[in-house]
DNA sequence: CTGTTAGCGCCTTCAC
DNA sequence: GTGAAGGCGCTAACAG
């Protein structure tokens, strides 16, 4: 009795075999008519869609996935999206995937947080995504080689190997604005606070930050000991900024490698009585909306266009098109109130 | 020629049929052992483990989910996830997801952008999630009935409408809060700015604050006529407050409902010449870290923890357990510098 | 242009 | 306790 059709479907609705009843067509020209491909008449297509329309009908993703191996779906990998920069990337992806009918899978990796370093697990990837956006993750040479095993398109922002395609700012270029800015305006005790103290990964963005504002302080002369670390938020940026102005007293300004951590700066300036921008100055790097309610001078990119760049180079790469192998943002300097001469003392 | 197995699985490792081979059992009892049913020795178990953990194996989801018809993916629908509420309940709930072996799928409806209210498409989830977040989108009734027509569990967090599991503080509570400790100080002009105008929905936060603002100026014979809209970022809450102050100047102090309008008020107050708090307070509603900095009054909530807990909610329906129709989570008055009795003038 | 027929990889009854 | 076989809903060759 093979009559009798199993209407399963979980009671999720209908199937393609309702809409090809109702249409009086077979399955494969349901599927066909419905995914606008060729070979079908104008006329046919016009029934099937409306057939569908009347009874709901949408393809089931994982029926349909099995059968074609794509999932239309993107892995978003990211250590947090409760922090500014990651929150705009995800917006400007997800916003951009939906727009092309893709789907944003999240998953976050706090490899940050104290303890041993968790390696990212990639295998929960595997068979769900069709490309995958790695966010402000420096991952380990390993973990590379476990996504490269997925065999799908990476793209990488804020962070990345040098020879994938990645879209990241000249974190080179956003310490030498940064510090030329103090050094211009006259300082020359010039602390600095940045990410994590056990993140020593060459691609990360607080390392390199770190590096080039040694490298700029060296060129220029200027001893680059006044260092501490504020795990990437406000609270940390705070604390942080405590342990530097009590080390190093002297400090007229500090480098901070973002603007969360520097409002943190600011708070703690703050609660040692010091005045900003007159007895400290503070520049941060990001260009957080908050910025211009405490006055904060910052080096600011546009995170948003980069979250959408970044989903559209996973898409591009899964259409087969070459893709740039590296992206450069602009960065540009936004002259606030946090800083300034350093007063004589 | 059926004997050549076509080794498919598209280029993406190993399937059930190499580890059954590999361990010399059926996939029957490969599936079986590897998801920890019982009938299988604990031998047998062990070899397929083994024989699993060598080849790398990963059952293929949307096979998975085919056969099974559950995806082990909850879907989050939320307007944007760049504003500190949501971009907190993200991380909330899929780090909890994902101690689940739960996967997030996101899907932002920026329903307050400006021009018509676009529906939500609900019918994208069809097929692709076990269970729902509605964080913060007050949803048409008609979108309700869509997802209910996806007969999926549903929960809302901070909106939703009364007969459903909904996560959202006391909104009557927060603005009462918030007012009677202006009027404590000794405030008699309060203004108010809340999120969108076009905004009337009967279970938007927004909408509840203002109207309780309202009851309560009211109930103790204040006039409540000072109010603008910020559309919940900085930048609208600082064109607010400037539209506010200018038509009511003889406003002293302003409740603001959420923290990053609130610091856009703050902003705005700082553009006028207007010193924070002495010529006028302002409280906010949130809990947001930055609030730190400037030193923002608010009426705060543990929004993370409103993340876990929907979670944890979708997840046991999902169990078919009973869920509690309705979690109302602790808020707490948060003192700071921006609040203080009122000048006389 | 359209229908038929195999799968896609895994789960799940039902025998053994 | 274990295996065989059919089915989940859709797509993709291949005929016609």
């Amino acid at each position: 009795m093979r009559t009798a059709r199993r209407a399963t479907l979980r009671g999720m609705g209908h199937g393609i075999e309702d809409v090809a009843r109702a249409a009086g067509v077979s399955t494969a020209t349901v599927s066909r008519a419905l995914r606008g491909l060729p070979h079908v008449t104008d006329a046919t297509r016009e029934r099937v869609r409306l057939a569908a329309l009347e009874l709901g009908y949408v393809a089931t993703p994982s029926a349909r996935s099995l059968a074609t191996g794509r999932t239309r779906t993107i892995g978003l990998l990211l250590p947090w999206v409760s922090h500014w920069f990651f929150a705009n990337v995800v917006e400007g992806a997800e916003r951009t995937l939906r727009e092309h009918d893709h789907d944003a899978l999240l998953y976050t990796f706090d490899v940050f947080e104290r303890g041993p370093r968790r390696r990212v697990e990639t295998h929960v990837l595997r068979g769900r995504v069709d490309g995958i956006l790695v966010v402000g993750l420096p991952l380990e040479p390993e973990e590379i080689v476990d996504l490269d095993a997925l065999v799908r398109p990476l793209v990488f922002v804020g962070s990345g190997p040098g020879d994938r395609c990645t879209i990241r700012v000249d974190e080179q270029e956003v310490s030498r604005i940064a510090v030329d800015h103090l050094i211009g305006l006259g300082h020359r005790r010039i602390g600095h606070v940045t990410g994590h103290p056990d993140d020593v990964s060459p691609w990360s963005a607080g390392v390199l930050r770190t590096r080039a504002w040694r490298d700029v302080m060296g060129a220029t002369g200027l001893t680059a000991d006044a260092l501490a670390y504020g795990n990437f938020d406000v609270g940390g940026g705070r604390a942080a900024a405590h342990e530097l102005l009590t080390r190093h007293p002297d400090v007229t300004s500090v480098f901070v490698t973002s603007d969360e951590m520097a409002m943190g700066v600011i708070a703690a300036a703050r609660d040692r009585g010091l005045r900003v921008p007159e007895d400290l100055s503070v520049i941060g790097v990001d260009g957080h909306e908050l910025g211009e309610v405490v006055a904060l001078t910052t080096v600011a990119q546009d995170v948003h266009a980069q979250g959408v760049l970044a989903a559209r180079l996973v898409l591009a790469q899964i259409a087969g098109e070459e893709v740039p192998q590296r992206v450069t943002p602009q960065v540009r300097l936004v002259l606030r109130g946090s800083t300034a001469p350093p007063r004589d003392r």
